[in-house]
DNA sequence: GCGACAG
DNA sequence: ATCTTGTCGC
């Protein structure tokens, strides 16, 4: 059943959730506050988390919450956490931690309860981090809701504090030659509120990263360089492309639907528990 | 009416 | 976010 979620919230909502990111933001911190941050190599890292949700197409409400980890620097999956969700607030730029990170943050919760010794050491989220109209995107909120170092992997431009994606923008983005290279996103206040980065040689749009919590800049952005096979780091491309799959395999898909009604026993999932744990375990 | 708009 | 196959290039 395709439903739909309501459509822009009353200003009163959106007035308690600015007042909701201006109280956590006043916890955000935006420094290595680990060893390995500091390493040229990173070495004590060994595990990194990313996130995403992904959407049922004709349907507003329905998505699926995903959480990987790997292995650091192998890059292999070690932990698979996806589920089924019932999304309540609608999308409105600004506001998109409203919409996605509970669901998030449940999910670092059950691989607290279950798996503690996966948890990852810090977490690529797809969004911004500080880059953000309040300076406080979706990566800060879930680094403040769950303590874990967070980054802002976002993969367009957004126009706030004075950025704008115009010629000048574009001619910056033309100049970056070589996989790793960046350049400076510098507010209206001088501040930089995250690098453009080109994450492999040749990748023709860059991705826009920025501090989501526990982590300075500039590991942010030599991390998500270091996670990157293609254009999009793998902890969040693994996220994306296990989200998808787990809708696909659940709803869509050639063929009759799985479950037709009235059959296929009460609960039990056709494949492996409700969360597809633990798959294809790396090494 | 026009432009903006992370996911 | 999603709608979508083949196709061009290394």
């Amino acid at each position: 059943m395709a439903r739909e979620v309501a459509g822009r919230p009353p200003e009163e909502t959106l007035s308690l959730w600015k007042r909701e990111q201006a109280l956590l933001k006043g916890r955000v911190v935006d420094r290595d506050t680990e060893a390995w941050q500091r390493d040229p190599a990173f070495s004590g890292l060994r595990r990194v988390g990313g996130v995403d949700v992904s959407f049922v197409k004709g349907d507003s409400v329905s998505a699926c919450a995903s959480l990987v980890v790997l292995s650091y620097p192998e890059l292999e999956v070690l932990y698979e956490d996806c589920r089924m969700v019932s999304l309540t607030a609608p999308y409105v730029s600004g506001f998109l931690a409203f919409r996605e990170v509970p669901f998030l943050v449940d999910a670092v919760r059950r691989l607290r309860e279950k798996e503690p010794h996966l948890m990852p050491q810090v977490l690529l989220v797809d969004g911004n981090g500080v880059l953000h109209h309040r300076g406080f995107g979706v990566a800060c909120h879930l680094g403040i809701l769950t303590d874990l170092p967070c980054i802002g992997v976002a993969k367009k431009l957004l126009q706030v504090d004075g950025l704008e994606n115009n010629a000048l923008h574009k001619e910056k983005i033309r100049l970056l030659q070589a996989g790793g290279d960046t350049f400076p996103l510098m507010g209206g206040s001088g501040a930089i509120l995250g690098m453009a980065l080109k994450s492999h040689d040749h990748s023709t749009k860059p991705l826009y990263v920025s501090v989501g919590h526990k982590m300075s800049l500039e590991a942010a952005v030599r991390l998500t360089r270091g996670c990157c096979r293609f254009r999009i780091p793998e902890p969040v491309r693994q996220a994306d492309i296990r989200s998808r799959d787990y809708i696909r395999r659940t709803l869509g898909g050639p063929g009759p639907p799985r479950t037709r009604a009235g059959e296929e026993p009460e609960g039990a999932e056709t494949r492996g528990g409700p969360q597809g744990r633990l798959r294809r375990a790396g090494r």
